[in-house]
DNA sequence: ATGTCGGCATTGTGCCGA
């Protein structure tokens, strides 16, 4: 089973690229942020036309989370529990049956800029409730992926200058030291159980020449659950995709999962 | 210091969010 994570920013803009993408190479399951539009406006045709279930949780012009998945789907959960008054479409969560039961959840953890101050602390409470929910999910002791833009580098070799970001709601150590406690209750970072060190990135900002500079940050995260670690297989950074036209600024990160 | 996008309110372009 092959999952990616794939913040597009903007379905309606992303559309055709994604297509391409899908038709060359799609992964089982493609969990999307950032698709910026209401669950009626997202294009659903030519993804079903492929052979995807197309499951949204999206808000006008911002945010907004999708899975779309080829292998039939149980349980779908929209919106991250703990905070009824929190409009913001960032979390969704299904079930999906193939060779294994694997829960899969889509998130687009808050950016947080600027910090200190409201933005910020919207992104450490939302994190707390991650953390609440991903404690709920190990203790199913199931297979679980957590994958998504997590908008945390995690440590200074995930970022090419690190000193740019001290003070960026990215990296600022509340925020690191919130993604560690997410960690430290048994997850994995997916990426790290196969490639070491630094260089390794998702995402190039549009301005001042990021991709051409390689001046890139690495925080699109696959958090996995024992259960889920066991299966894994092969994890891999789609870099390319950077390069081509109208691209995304962030690259799918795609996990191979498999039994035995 | 700045450099770019996507979406929106709008028919020109400036604002917001990232």
């Amino acid at each position: 089973m092959q999952i990616a994570s794939f913040n597009i920013n903007g379905i309606r803009a992303r559309a055709q690229a994604l297509l391409d993408w899908l038709d060359e190479d799609g992964p089982d399951i493609a969990l999307l942020q950032e698709i910026k539009c209401t669950d009626d406006a997202f294009p659903r045709a030519p993804f079903e036309d492929r052979g995807y279930r197309v499951e949204t949780h999206g808000q006008k012009s911002f945010n907004g989370v999708a899975i779309l998945s080829r292998l039939p789907l149980e349980d779908v959960v929209r919106g991250l529990p703990g905070d009824a008054d929190d409009g913001q479409a960032r979390w969704i969560e299904a079930t999906a049956i193939g060779d294994v039961a694997v829960r899969v959840c889509g998130l687009y953890l808050p950016n947080g800029n600027p910090a200190p101050g409201p933005k910020y602390d919207y992104k450490l409470a939302w994190m707390a409730r991650l953390e609440e929910r991903a404690r709920a999910l190990l203790a199913t002791e199931e297979p679980v992926v957590m994958a998504g833009d997590y908008n945390v580098i995690p440590q200074a070799e995930d970022a090419a200058r690190p000193e740019a970001w001290a003070e960026d709601a990215l990296y600022r150590p509340e925020t690191r030291a919130a993604f560690r406690r997410i960690l430290n209750l048994g997850l994995t970072d997916a990426f790290r159980v196969q490639t070491r060190g630094a260089g390794h990135f998702t995402f190039w900002d549009y301005q001042r020449g990021a991709w051409e500079r390689d001046d890139g940050i690495r925080i699109d995260h696959a958090l996995l659950s024992p259960q889920a670690a066991d299966l894994l297989a092969d994890v891999r950074i789609e870099a390319a995709l950077r390069g081509r036209d109208k691209p995304s600024d962030h690259v799918p990160l795609r996990l191979t999962l498999s039994p035995g």
